[in-house]
DNA sequence: TAGATTTCGAACATTTTAGTAAAGAAACTT
DNA sequence: AAGTTTCTTTACTAAAATGTTCGAAATCTA
């Protein structure tokens, strides 16, 4: 599962592509939007900031704007950065390998095998959903699947 | 992640597949031979009786068994039984839907959306590798890959 | 420069989950 | 009857998830 703040953070993420170009947005407004604690949010906001992908503004009309086009903003980059893996074994990831404690012959384990394929059917999506292409979808599904 | 928990129910249960159509088998042999801790494993392979995967006998001579071909018990199945939902968010699930608290408009939802695609790329392998598949897997890496 | 605004940063608090262990009851075999 | 093995309940510990508190530090406006 997902956690709350790595959803959070792509529903912040989200606004501020909407925001895309214009003056930067206040955590505050961001906040009240999307139904997130604001406090949390800060702290969501700002390990997104120091990874590089927000912009952000001290003082009054300051806030938090996007670093980086909604276009080159990976789902695969947003949850790794939050949740961290993604892979649902450490020996699979390829951003955090960890060996299994217990394994003992790892490149002959079946179960890995197993999961190596898993983990690669969900970076085919992961990796080519962008924040710009949820953005897309969600305004796609609001025009046709409305009653 | 994979819980550990899910992670030893697997192992247990290709164990006991590599023994299916013989004596059962006890839990500590189990344990010993994969390394896990012995009253961890009784709750495990418990849960996995009470669900009707396992066949269970008591006293001398007693011990655990398949209670189903190693070809119709699916990762899908122990995944849910001992982790939960397989989907990465609760308003995606097939069997543990729960709505996402802070979501206004679901069906609208490109995050959801997406994570339907994820959770059936997920399912289209879970729901296909059996037991019976993993034992081969792994007798065909321990031929293949060797040095 | 003063005051208002807004992010930054650490630390703390609370709740849930994961992982494990203990003790003894119940069932079965010999 | 004695020994073996699963079953059941209970409880503990450590870590992670989810927030909150408090007070800086930077920036803008008047």
């Amino acid at each position: 599962m997902l956690s709350k703040k790595t959803k959070y953070a792509i529903k912040a993420l989200m606004v501020l592509g909407r925001n895309y170009g214009k003056e930067p947005m206040q955590i505050i407004r961001i906040a009240e939007e999307e139904r997130i604690p604001k406090k949390f949010l800060e702290q969501i906001l700002l390990e997104m900031r120091n990874a590089g992908i927000l912009y952000s503004k001290k003082g009054a009309g300051g806030g938090y704007s996007l670093n980086k086009a909604p276009e080159d903003i990976y789902l695969s980059q947003i949850m790794r950065l939050i949740d961290g893996p993604i892979a649902l074994l450490p020996c699979v990831s390829l951003n955090f390998y960890r060996s299994c404690e217990e394994c003992v012959e790892e490149h002959a384990c079946g179960i890995r095998d197993t999961f190596t394929d898993v983990r690669n059917a969900m970076l085919q999506i992961l990796n080519d959903t962008s924040i710009a292409s949820l953005i897309q979808k969600e305004s796609d599904l609001g025009f046709f699947g409305n009653p």
